[in-house]
DNA sequence: AACTATTTATAAGA
DNA sequence: TTCTTATAAATAGTT
């Protein structure tokens, strides 16, 4: 008598084949379970041996999990990740020359509006005497051309 | 007699607390088993549920481990992160930034290029007969400031 | 690298 | 769903 155990009936929990598991009530059960673990094993993996680790899990439905060790963000890891296997070099590159582009253009703006600034007699002060002649010349050929255009504008 | 186990020389290998392992080489060898361990179940998870997993691991040396779930690569998991997080959108804005700001110093830039052709005479083609006055006196009038510029610069 | 006592994860059942 | 527990799997300390 007692507390008799009835042992016979409790049959063992089997191992399971590493395949697609059919049925979809055990496959949700067994994805919450073992995405648990395996976030739980990523983090203690970093902790105890100083990795970096960044893990994304897309559930069958789409659903986001993820897990990312401290103190770098996902997109640290993924930069890190996309640096070390050279992915996205491209782009990055893509990048740099449009950097570079940029300074160009922008060198080129600081150009023309210090020459404007000439043209319109607004700051003469960095050209030297030679220089000044010169413009004087465009200066006064311009204001023909234009006096020209005037006369041509008012016969038309 | 017979085959007799000391078992009461293997002590046990107790529980360990999660955090970083001083020793080096404990810390190595144990980072390359639970390494193995935590790959191994990612793929089981992968393959048992259908779900789509990226997983990126740096060890402390910077070496790279990774493991990404069939049929998708890791760009494609990435890509698809950065999707649902809306993460690297800061960085696709400074991209669109760059190119909308690039747009507007080109057109910037054309606009002084036409402004120096109309200022050196070169192209007085589709200014009205106001603009042409306009322009006239301007450049009569930087004339002007240029022959005092160069008395100035005669007399220093 | 191999071994094994123990701890941990988990499959199936309740 | 959440809890339980027999069994499988991982692994810490050792050799």
């Amino acid at each position: 008598m007692g507390r008799i155990r009835a042992r016979h009936r409790i049959m063992g929990r089997g191992k399971i084949k590493i395949s697609r598991i059919e049925n979809k009530i055990t496959r949700q059960v067994t994805f919450a379970k073992r995405r648990a673990g395996l976030l739980k094993k990523t983090h203690e993996l970093a902790v105890l041996c100083d990795a970096q680790i960044g893990l994304i899990i897309f559930s069958a439905n789409g659903k986001l999990y993820d897990f990312c060790s401290d103190p770098l963000s996902m997109q640290n890891i993924i930069q890190k990740y996309q640096l070390t296997t050279g992915t996205r070099i491209v782009e990055q590159n893509d990048t740099e020359q449009l950097h570079g582009e940029m300074r160009r253009i922008i060198s080129e703006t600081q150009n023309l509006q210090m020459s404007l600034q000439r043209y319109t007699g607004e700051d003469l002060s960095s050209l030297t005497l030679g220089e000044l002649n010169e413009l004087e010349q465009v200066l006064v050929h311009a204001s023909h051309n234009v006096r020209a255009r005037k006369i041509f504008r008012e016969n038309t």
